[in-house]
DNA sequence: ATGCCTTGCGGAGCAAGA
């Protein structure tokens, strides 16, 4: 079973590169963040015709994340626990393939930091902790996959200086990341591939990608029970480099069956 | 350089992203 995640930064904008993606891919299950779309505007049908059942969390405008599956998603959830007073759309859960919970975040950016922003920031990564907690609790195989808008090490980002007092890399941002990954989380990528400079986001702006001057920060973390079941992961880095692209790529892992 | 792009909203020019 293939699953990926990808930051599609606007479902309608993008719905010709992520069908092209998706048909050359051929993923199992994917989750989608920035879908900018509300439930009812988005391209459900489009979707469903290339083989995907589709299961959304959207608002107007922004955030936004869904779960596309070539088998019906089951049990799905909606919304981060942990404060109902938080109407931003950055969650969603759902059973893959019978024996696989996938975990989609869009977890906030943060920025300007300090400030309000970045104390909805930790206070996520605090409510994103316990949510881990509960999965690893229950020993079974989940995927918690999505664009976390944290750059986990210095080897994750093309220059680290440049990034010193940004939300995505400071001390503390770094640290919340580690509290949640030190519950018992494998990093995908990181498991199969130590190399440093693989990078999932590129700048629009002062030709980040023609220099590459990337960052990591979509990640695919497994609970022990995933992990076991792990046998490759990549990013699709190439689809960067085409017409209208996203300023992310996908994260895929292949997981046994 | 609070910029540099890009999307959504709304129907001009912001807000937000990272």
């Amino acid at each position: 079973m293939k699953i990926a995640t990808f930051n599609i930064n606007g479902v309608k904008a993008r719905l010709p590169a992520l069908l092209d993606w998706l048909a050359e891919a051929a993923p199992d299950a994917v989750v989608l963040q920035e879908i900018k779309s509300t439930d009812e505007a988005f391209p459900r049908t489009e979707i469903e015709d290339a083989g995907y059942s589709v299961a959304t969390h959207g608002q107007k405008g922004f955030n936004g994340v869904a779960i596309l599956s070539r088998l019906p998603p089951e049990d799905v959830t909606r919304g981060l626990p942990g404060d109902d007073s938080d109407e931003q759309a950055r969650w969603i859960e759902a059973t893959v393939g019978g024996n696989l919970r996938l975990c989609g975040l869009y977890l906030p950016n943060g920025n300007p930091a300090p400030g309000p922003k970045y104390d909805y920031k930790l206070a996520w990564m605090d409510r994103l902790r316990a949510r881990v907690a509960d999965l690893l609790a229950a020993e079974e195989a989940a995927a918690i996959l999505g664009d976390f808008n944290v750059i986990p090490e210095a080897v994750d980002c093309h220059d680290p200086a440049v990034w010193a007092a940004d939300a995505l890399f400071l001390p503390e941002t770094r640290a919340a990341f580690r509290r949640i990954t030190n519950l018992g989380l494998t990093d995908a990528l990181r498991s199969v591939n130590a190399e440093p400079g693989v990078y999932t986001f590129w700048d629009y702006q002062a030709g980040a990608w023609r220099q590459n001057h990337g960052i990591r920060i979509d990640h695919v973390l497994l609970t022990p029970q995933a992990a076991d079941r792990l046998l490759a992961c990549g990013v699709d880095a190439e689809i960067r480099d085409r017409e209208r692209p996203s300023d992310h790529v996908p994260v895929w892992a292949e997981i046994t069956a």
